[in-house]
DNA sequence: TAATGTACATACTAAAAAGTTACTAATGTT
DNA sequence: AACATTAGTAACTTTTTAGTATGTACATTA
């Protein structure tokens, strides 16, 4: 998900244009409960391609989002964390979970 | 966006899933203020194609987020309005745009 | 008689997002 | 020497989403 240069037409607009995206929000969302390395992202988010991880990471932290802090080692070790900005954003997730948990179990979908 | 047969990893991907796509929020988010017809809408989500407003309202109505309306006259008239579904996302809607509100001003977006 | 208004539909194209497959670097371990 | 480990990359294809351009119905009004 592209966001630069386009056109932001009001507050809600740009919001969506933030946090829209297929992982985003699943990405955010396990990020609440602290600092994760890539491969235990890569665990938490089924079905996620390490391509699709790598460049939805790079989105997150171009936005400020997440932050990524990268150890000298090998093999090679980085963790991902929400920043302050990002951590903002939880409570607003929790309200969209809750109304999804809400539906599905309404629906009673599997 | 279609959301159908795909599988759903959770909760949260529940959620975007169903409000995901480029207008959707700002739809459900003009018509938080009530009823409004086709034009209206048109005129309202500034940008938008005919063609992607008409597609954007039938995913909203198949997914009982937004009612319509059909009165048979000529020239005809058709209204959509919030269903309680619906207006249950307003609240997270508006935490949303209250963030994104912040994130703008922050960062003198025009 | 022709234009106007309204809410679309249809066919087609373009652009964006996501997926697939294969590959890399450098060290420690067997 | 071969292998495992970790966090990715690169090139390419497919799928999905969005945009463009044009057309339709029909009562009312000019």
């Amino acid at each position: 998900m592209k966001n630069n240069k386009e056109i932001v037409h009001c507050f809600v607009d740009y919001g969506f244009k933030r946090i829209g995206g297929k992982y985003k929000g699943r990405i955010l969302w396990v990020l609440k409960g602290g600092v994760l390395r890539y491969g235990e992202l890569k665990r938490a988010i089924v079905g996620i391609t390490p391509k699709m991880l790598t460049q939805t990471l790079r989105e997150l932290e171009a936005d400020e989002l997440v932050h990524r802090k990268v150890y000298l080692e090998v093999p090679p070790k980085v963790e991902y964390a929400l920043t302050t900005t990002g951590k903002e954003l939880i409570p607003f997730i929790e309200q969209l979970r809750s109304w999804a948990k809400n539906q599905m179990e309404q629906k009673n979908i599997t």
